[in-house]
DNA sequence: GCCAACGTTGGC
DNA sequence: GCCAACGTTGGC
């Protein structure tokens, strides 16, 4: 593995958005709560200052809105493991976790948000798993890819 | 709020 | 191990 690695993360900005990320600047914040295996086994790939794209889904319009950086590599979710926690899961168990989560700290935000339309409409973008897997939350980016959003965020918006 | 896409569960 | 039913995500 050649570091480093882009990925995306998407994220309801009502319950976390890049803004509570940036305000969390130092401490950065538990990205927890992935209860999918895809998902799942991204968050397990994740390097340590591995670049994420952060983008708000569920919102009009959904877009990337800004980067962050992965400060800690994966470990066990433990609100998995806590049966008072509206994430438990009773599969899991402590010696032998089915949940990880990473830790994510804000970079900086674009320059400008980089819209879902956008993205669908780019070419070189086409084959994100933004666009062909829509459900899934925690994807990999490569690295043209990310290239490509960050000159997009730095350029004028399209019409 | 609707609904398509798709992951997960459970009956067989 | 198949597949129908069900639940969730997320764009619109």
């Amino acid at each position: 593995m050649t570091p480093p690695h882009y990925w995306l993360v998407k994220s309801e900005p009502d319950v976390f958005s890049f803004d509570d990320l940036v305000a969390a600047r130092k401490k950065g914040t538990h990205w927890d709560g992935v209860r999918n295996y895809a998902a799942r086994n991204h968050l397990r790939a994740m390097k340590a200052g591995d670049l994420v794209l952060f983008y708000h889904s569920s919102v009009i319009p959904s877009a990337v809105v800004g980067v962050a950086e992965v400060s800690r590599e994966a470990y066990p979710d433990h609100t998995a493991l806590d049966a008072s926690h509206p994430h438990f899961d009773p599969k899991s168990k402590p010696d032998n976790p089915s949940w990880y989560m990473v830790d994510l700290r804000a970079v900086e935000p674009l320059e400008r948000p980089v819209t879902l339309d956008e993205i669908k409409k780019t070419k070189g973008l086409e084959q994100m798993a933004l666009v062909r897997l829509g459900r899934l939350s925690v994807q990999p980016v490569t690295k043209s890819e990310y290239d490509i959003v960050r000159k997009l965020a730095k350029a004028k918006r399209p019409q």
